[in-house]
DNA sequence: CATTAATAAGTTACCAGTAACATAATTATT
DNA sequence: AATAATTATGTTACTGGTAACTTATTAATG
């Protein structure tokens, strides 16, 4: 049926099947109990008849609500984010939220087309995986006056609430333990992706700089992926031969180190030792088993949603910055 | 500004600022040169002191047409849908489409939910990833009117359309690869999914009895995960250790025998021959190199929203069943 | 049985854009 | 300068659900 322009059921059609104002239906959608008995089973088998999606544009309009609210991730790609997810649609499902995934492949200009779209259709709060924005962007959320929560990192200086653990200071730990282990050359290995990574390799930084070692950053202007972190050992062997350690931006790249690593015949962490940031299956299920720093990847999206859901609803910021820690994990690969 | 109940700025802010009517305001926001120059100047001036967000719920409301389309992934962490969501959005993004992405954990049931809210909204078309749905998803999707395309699977007949490869044909010719390679025991392992991993076991039972073999099956009630793959290979050799071959429903299962067979000191493919499907990443780097079905993920994506694009404007389906074919990598590991 | 209370259903108005049409202002042409 | 053509802007109506209010119906109570 209606395969043309035949335009959906609305309430009306459904109100004048049974010979009723579509005030009456719209009470039986809330509730049915809200109306008699008598006149539930007219609208029940007329909606069955007809068949009826709820329409939101009139209450959006209206109301300046929509029930949904708006995530952003740099990638879909990206392992970290879909735990991240399930924490929060272990708080949106619940409640009753709708959530509407976006993805802005770590480009400000295109996070902010998203952010604007999501706007243009009323989301009632903004989960956002990033702590740099565009002025643009900045300037939209202010005006739209909606909530907005940004995960991850709990270093920069968040827009109004940021929920997540400190990137800088879990590299810090992790290169000093490296540091403790005695490795002297210690290299990082960033990707183009976002400050989480430079507050990483800050950390990096500081940690070495304390112990007077020599700084060796590599940096890739491509998105972080396994073969990317393949093809950076390639360089950094034939740059650095004498580096004995590579702390990675993330388990993606650590992996391609270690499978590089294998291909070449260097054995981890014998001549290399290998960390990764996140300690996803892959990684933890390697052999050796890469070291890396666990995060609270679900908490972080729970605890998010939580808080947005909260805001939402009218309660203030408590806390501007939830820190929910890290773990450092040390495998057998450092 | 704006942190309390402050409504957002309307083109009819913006007009009563410049002192036109918001008709020439919608003009300007529609094309600027269909205003006057001084107007422009005016107009340009109050949107830049006001903020504006444009508002879709009006047009959605009274013209029934979103301007964005809903993409359905059964997960968010398979790799696989990240190349697809590329090929999607190569077409979408200059088309000036917005997708809503959800996701909705390979549970048919809140396949259904995603979709109803999705037409809540009035998305203009929908991407599935699913070729089987509930009885009321069809129904929706009918009454809603909607142009709908499925993606990965060419088997199942199609609800409008479908855009993918034979799934299979693929894992038949991949088992008819191993047994011409001489091997005997061939387990396929699957995970709790959808009908395409179940057409990837009637491929592999397809050559299996063809060649008189023995069929092997284990299939685990979770989703595909590395992990997942790890574990069920424990399983098998304590059930059936004359396994010497395991055909995978994807890569992430397969990686995982891969490890636990490096774990366990098992040669591959000497003593355990290892499949997969899609051709990741992980898979191509690991030594022995992984082999798999290489899949035409991104072109799926392109194909898929090209033919949704032209149907939305009115083009009628042309070929109900668009098979985009597929190629088996040999890789080290068989 | 009459009056009050409770329940059910109807009325009206509103939200913010824009299509379609009408009118006003400007420019071009004879 | 008068008329026609063009350009710029204004008016009206419409979209579909629901809050807030009013009216109608039914049930409860003295």
């Amino acid at each position: 049926m209606s395969k043309n322009k035949a335009k959906r059921t609305t309430l009306q059609d459904i109100a004048d099947v049974v010979g009723m104002t579509k005030m009456t239906v719209s009470r039986y959608m809330k509730d049915p109990n809200l109306v008699k008995a008598s006149s539930r089973i007219q609208i029940e088998s007329a909606i069955s008849k007809l068949g009826y999606i709820p329409n939101r544009a009139p209450n959006i309009l209206s109301k300046g609500k929509s029930h949904a609210i708006g995530v952003l991730f740099p990638s879909i790609s990206n392992h970290v984010f879909d735990e991240v997810l399930r924490g929060i649609e272990s708080v949106t499902e619940p409640a009753g939220y709708q959530i509407m995934i976006a993805h802005y492949s770590y480009s400000k200009e295109l996070e902010e087309r998203r952010i604007g779209s999501l706007l243009g259709y009323h989301v009632d709060g903004l989960i956002l995986s990033e702590s740099v924005h565009t002025e643009n962007t900045l300037r939209m959320i202010s005006s739209s006056g909606v909530p907005v929560t940004e995960i991850m990192d709990t270093c920069t200086p968040p827009i109004q609430q940021a929920v997540g653990f400190d990137n800088m200071q879990a590299t810090q730990k992790m290169t000093e333990k490296l540091i403790r282990k005695g490795y002297k050359n210690i290299a990082y290995i960033g990707a183009k992706g976002d400050v989480r990574d430079v507050l990483r390799q800050n950390g990096y930084e500081a940690a070495i700089a304390q112990h007077a070692l020599k700084s060796l950053v590599f940096r890739s202007p491509e998105v972080s992926s396994i073969r990317l972190g393949s093809e950076i050992l390639d360089r950094i062997l034939s740059v650095q031969p004498k580096v004995d350690a590579a702390i990675c931006t993330n388990d993606d790249v650590a992996m391609g180190v270690l499978l590089s690593c294998k291909k070449k015949g260097i054995l981890v962490p014998d001549e290399l030792a290998v960390s990764g940031m996140h300690g996803h299956d892959m990684g933890q299920l390697y052999s050796p088993k890469l070291a890396s720093v666990i995060t609270p990847r679900f908490k972080i999206g729970q605890v998010a949603a939580q808080q947005l859901l909260s805001r939402i609803n009218g309660v203030d910021v408590i806390d501007a910055c939830i820190d929910l820690g890290f773990e450092i994990s040390d495998g057998e690969s450092i």
